[in-house]
DNA sequence: GTCTATACATGGATAGAC
DNA sequence: GTCTATCCATGTATAGAC
């Protein structure tokens, strides 16, 4: 019994490192170009332990991907419970996505490397889930908004994208430049920015 | 004479077909991914060509890279002097940005997968320079336009970032979703929405 | 569960004939 | 310039001992 329970941490402590090192090979380099033999040797393992967890190299990269995506599907369903003024909703729920995707960079910037761009070879996966549920959240929110009459009667879909257009490009920041040019307090007085709008003159 | 000039076709016609073999690959599957077994395959040659020609993996891949950043720095010499109005400006600025982006899908696709994510051990490039020139073009107009009273007096940065999210996001949705949830119109419905705002209540 | 050793395919790159 | 044939490193994956 003892044995057993020592022998589970055990195994769990190998499948997090091996987790761990395959995550940061597959960020640096990309999926196609890690290769097993560096990710076991970082994990302090040898080649067959990787294969008796994971069964594969696509093995181990899905199981990276579904943990990820659950923790931020909860995340969604949190952000999207949010009261207050639309204003304040808005700002809850983009720095909250804005916090999720600041704790999980490195696997964020994998999964921008694999869906924006190509699979290199990876398996496929529902990358852009998380994507549409955001705009439907945020969609909600700016229906919300219009019909209490906090919001002009713009189109719904357009507010929404003008919204999630500031939390992308910031978001994209934090992966793209160090140190990142705009931050979460600039992602707020973004969002504040364009709800207020920013022209002097005649608005056609 | 004749033969020479008729080498020269055929020589120019290959190193073309190359090219454009290797992008298609490098895009669809990224830089590690593709072997150079595949590219010369799809050009119609064989390997020692693709090295006679490029040197190397790497070389065609910078062959790429090069071409395609010359003519977006010239594009962008010409957005940089749009006349008419600060709105205007932006406008026309911004849908310039969208149609290089639209007309270069496959090499933008392959530049944001390396970028954004990982180098998959591709070679160096400068790849943020353009993105850089766009800021501080735009940030150009926000100042003008401040300066002229056409714009609020608002933090300069902040009203380049607001500007740029909504290119940038729309422009992303163009490498990522078939058909586009939002395009060329839908980016100028943007920008005209945040310069005019659509809060109806008060501005913190 | 974890190792050593190895099978077997594919990778980038080149030599040398034409 | 373009080919055939090949070198050699590296890749994923597994067999079999412990």
């Amino acid at each position: 019994m003892g044995q057993k329970v020592k022998g589970e941490r055990v195994d769990a402590a190998v499948r997090q490192r091996l987790l761990a090192a395959a995550l940061d090979s597959f960020t640096r380099k990309g999926y196609a170009a890690t290769s097993v033999r560096e990710v076991v040797a970082a994990a302090g393992v040898t080649k067959p332990v990787l294969y008796y967890y994971f069964g594969s190299k696509e093995g181990i990269y899905l199981e990276l991907m579904n943990d990820t995506y659950a923790l931020f599907a909860k995340r969604l369903d949190l952000l999207a419970a949010c009261q207050g003024s639309v204003r304040e909703r808005l700002i809850a729920f983009c720095t909250g996505c804005f916090d999720g995707f600041v704790e999980h960079v490195q696997v964020v910037r994998l999964i921008y490397s694999i869906y924006f761009g190509s699979s290199q070879g990876a398996p496929p996966f529902p990358y852009e889930e998380p994507f549409d549920r955001m705009l439907e959240i945020l969609a909600g929110f700016v229906r919300d908004g219009i019909a209490a009459g906090e919001l002009v009667a713009v189109d719904e879909k357009d507010a929404t994208w003008a919204i999630i257009s500031c939390l992308n490009t910031v978001m994209e920041e934090q992966l793209c430049h160090t140190p990142p040019r705009i931050d979460r307090q600039g992602l707020v007085r973004l969002l504040n920015l364009i709800l207020n709008g920013f022209s002097q003159g005649v608005k056609p």
